[in-house]
DNA sequence: ACCTGAACACCGTTCAAGT
DNA sequence: ACCTGAACACCGTTCAAGT
């Protein structure tokens, strides 16, 4: 699979190690979930429990190295999108394929929002990645008019890690019901129906609001 | 606080403990979540932690016994908000309303669609009443036009629980933009844009998405 | 330079013994 | 009828000792 980030060499078998480790804990990830026991992954790898430790010395830094052939994609498939004919359908393509990669073990959508969240954290390059490739795709829709201007790429990620966090619970087809929906609030309106224009200002979540 | 759901008389003892743990536990799980330590609010109760499985035979039982008086104002609220001179208006207070109220613990959001899923769990019926407060008012706007026709009460819950969990994990502010945007997606759309209309079919999320 | 596994702290859950 | 807390199984994390 990968390579550890910033080390060059690294002995034969401590290599084998690596490898072995990130290889069960893909299998370990996807059977269980981010909070799948390390003792099991390190079990399944055939190593003490200390050799984990010592190549991973957090469970975000096993995610880390999990996630970055797949960050590494999203970017690779933005660009390649941006010479997609429709701006909006290129974003609408990214999106469903972020979704995608973002929710293939339960807890990573929840994993990936607290590091976006966290600037210390070892996943929280891998979220800016993210973050910036649809930014890419965000703006060239915006400029052809048809996404709305007042979305940020913050909003896009946002909404990307909700949508992964519903589609972790809810069969495939819920999930995709829902970011259609949420994919339409994008959009640019102008002028939805003739119903009494009230504003959906920004505000408080909680609150009496006055009833009638 | 609340009464055990079924049961009529408790010996006196019984009662100060199960009222005693009820308020501890909504403590600890407002400081530390949903995954907080039993032992910890069995110790915050002053009991042994053999009485807090004794009232509370697992942990999904003891966040039934929380949320449930938060469920009932839902429910009252909605009926509440029939009344109010704008469909539109009175769903989208009413979902502002649900938000809050799932988002109270870390986690809560991540249980509630667990539950919703599974009709054994013991938050199951707490999810129903909850999705058939929402249809009441979603219905309401529908046959007032204002709300997509396409839409059901599960695709409310599920979007409620989604910027629920978002509300869990990042700013307020945040939050409150995904919502907006989500209930702009659900309102009833009529020829946004003169762009060429490219169906978003519900489909596979992953996919290679054959490029441009 | 790397690996091992015992050690420590902590937790979920059950259940025999008490009152 | 209810409470207690020891017992068991399991896990996260560290680190002295090995090779």
């Amino acid at each position: 699979m990968g390579m550890p980030a910033g080390q060059r060499r690294m002995r034969a078998d401590a290599r084998r190690n690596y490898e072995r480790l990130l290889a069960e804990a893909e299998i370990a990830f996807t059977e269980q979930g981010t909070e799948v026991s390390l003792e099991y992954v390190a079990r399944r790898a055939g190593v003490a429990i200390g050799t984990l430790y010592g190549h991973f010395p957090t469970r975000q830094a096993l995610l880390e190295a999990l996630m970055r052939g797949r960050v590494e994609t999203l970017g690779t498939r933005a660009r390649e999108l941006l010479h997609h004919p429709s701006p909006e359908e290129a974003l609408y393509t990214w999106a469903r394929a972020a979704v995608a990669h973002t929710s293939v073990y339960q807890g990573l959508a929840t994993s990936l929002m607290s590091s976006f969240e966290a600037e210390d954290s070892a996943l929280h390059a891998a979220c800016q990645a993210v973050v910036s490739a649809g930014e890419l795709l965000l703006t060239r829709a915006q400029q052809a008019g048809v996404i709305r201007a007042d979305a940020s790429a913050a909003d896009l990620f946002t909404l990307i890690s909700a949508i992964a966090w519903t589609s972790e619970q809810v069969p495939a087809e819920q999930a995709e019901r829902l970011l259609s929906f949420a994919l339409d609030g994008l959009r640019q309106t102008q002028a939805t129906l003739p119903t009494s224009g009230f504003s959906r200002s920004p505000g408080r979540v909680i609150g009496p609001a006055s009833d009638g």
